[in-house]
DNA sequence: AAGCATCGGATTGTCGACAATTAAAAGCAA
DNA sequence: TTGCTTTTAATTGTCGACAATCCGATGCTT
């Protein structure tokens, strides 16, 4: 998914994570599944020395929950949960917008603006997948990030907390007129940016994102409500 | 140091990472070190497993930088990098105290007087020893950043981020009238929050860490160019 | 029958050894 | 002597087994 995640030397350590990472945000292993360390080294093949490894690096980005001598459970999902999480990525990402429009080159500005129209001519072929659309999405955000420049920033955001937002995503659905809206809305940021307006991109970015949140709290209430 | 960081069942690689990590921050184990595993397993008296866990950790607050199949390294201290760390304190501890004067409750902004109230005395005791005045403002900021009651920012700032402060902090000093000027900063910050002026709090908060950073930037600069 | 203590099973934490990879030393050619 | 190749030693990554700890079931007491 990320452009290049590691550079070489792949250890069986970083595989089995990728692995689990991506069962865990596309729900095939269930939110609050208890983690059976044995059990997970079976089936993926190997001995518990790198799965303990992965499963440490699933903790920092809030995929599992460990407690010392009782075990790993995957994350449940909340509203409580929705709302620390995007009320972080509103200020972090905002701030890698000020960044951003500071720092990025007219080439990787440029860049940015080939993958948008890439990304609508796709859209406009696979309308209704939504996953292309969170494909673009996460790519769009990731650019900006690391536009920033700044490695800690880039760090929380697309090593840390990026997983979990794709989690809630994937899991809980893009719906509606939103699908469509990101585009533009992705378009008047990067102008934002462009035009070295670091103040517009923030505020615009900030929208963006409390928009998306309101999207999925509506998903989370309804299938709250209706099977609880 | 913080409170209370381990509740029970405290592991052997919880009591290693805090023991390499204070010597880390504290200088014992100098920026920059390359870090043999087979020697510090040696060292602290045990086998690699844990070691490695703990590595893992440090990895995550930013004090060694792992490279697969080559080894890791203690963190060194840079400009830029001071400027990357604080840019984001400023942001985070902003959000923080925004957050501070919202949710903490009324014994929590009473506690937290009682403590800068504390340091105070102990400041006009012990004048000139910066160890107390660290603690003292590690303490601070450690209050305000849980009275967020946001998780993630909590664990970004608190477990993350702040033992790469402190290493800034303690290895190139707090010197000059900044010692006595923080206390009052302290106290202005609490009082707004107290006032649940969140806006004021957020912005005296900033001020308070980008005068930080200042006095840290021109120790570096000092030491930079004295002895390069 | 309810509550508590005890026991058993399973899981996590730790250990020492082996395999794979890397960084540096030694040797050779130009 | 300089540059490259080869070898070698050390380090990291991985494995299987053991020890310590915890969760659930069983039995006893009141």
């Amino acid at each position: 998914m990320l452009a290049t995640e590691f550079k070489d030397a792949i250890t069986a350590a970083d595989r089995v994570l990728v692995q689990i990472r991506t069962a865990i945000v596309e729900g095939e292993i269930p939110a609050g599944t208890k983690i059976s360390e044995p059990e997970l080294a079976r089936r993926y093949d190997l001995s518990r020395a790198p799965l303990r490894e992965a499963l440490a690096r699933l903790e920092r980005c809030h995929l599992i929950e460990r407690t010392p001598n009782a075990g790993a459970r995957v994350v449940k999902l909340s509203i409580d949960g929705l709302r620390s999480l995007y009320q972080l990525r509103e200020e972090l990402e905002g701030l890698a917008c000020r960044l951003a429009a500071e720092h990025m080159t007219e080439q990787e500005i440029a860049e940015v603006r080939a993958l948008l129209d890439q990304h609508l001519s796709t859209q406009r072929v696979r309308e209704g997948e939504s996953y292309y659309q969170e494909a673009g999405d996460v790519d769009f955000h990731y650019r900006v990030i690391l536009g920033s420049k700044n490695p800690y920033l880039i760090n929380i955001l697309s090593d840390e907390l990026y997983f979990l937002v794709r989690m809630y995503r994937v899991q809980l659905g893009m719906n509606g007129p939103r699908v469509s809206r990101a585009f533009d809305e992705h378009k008047a940021i990067i102008n934002a940016i462009a035009n070295r307006d670091g103040e517009l991109a923030d505020l615009l970015m900030r929208r963006h994102i409390a928009a998306s949140k309101r999207n999925i709290e509506q998903q989370l209430l309804q299938q709250g409500t209706s099977h609880g």
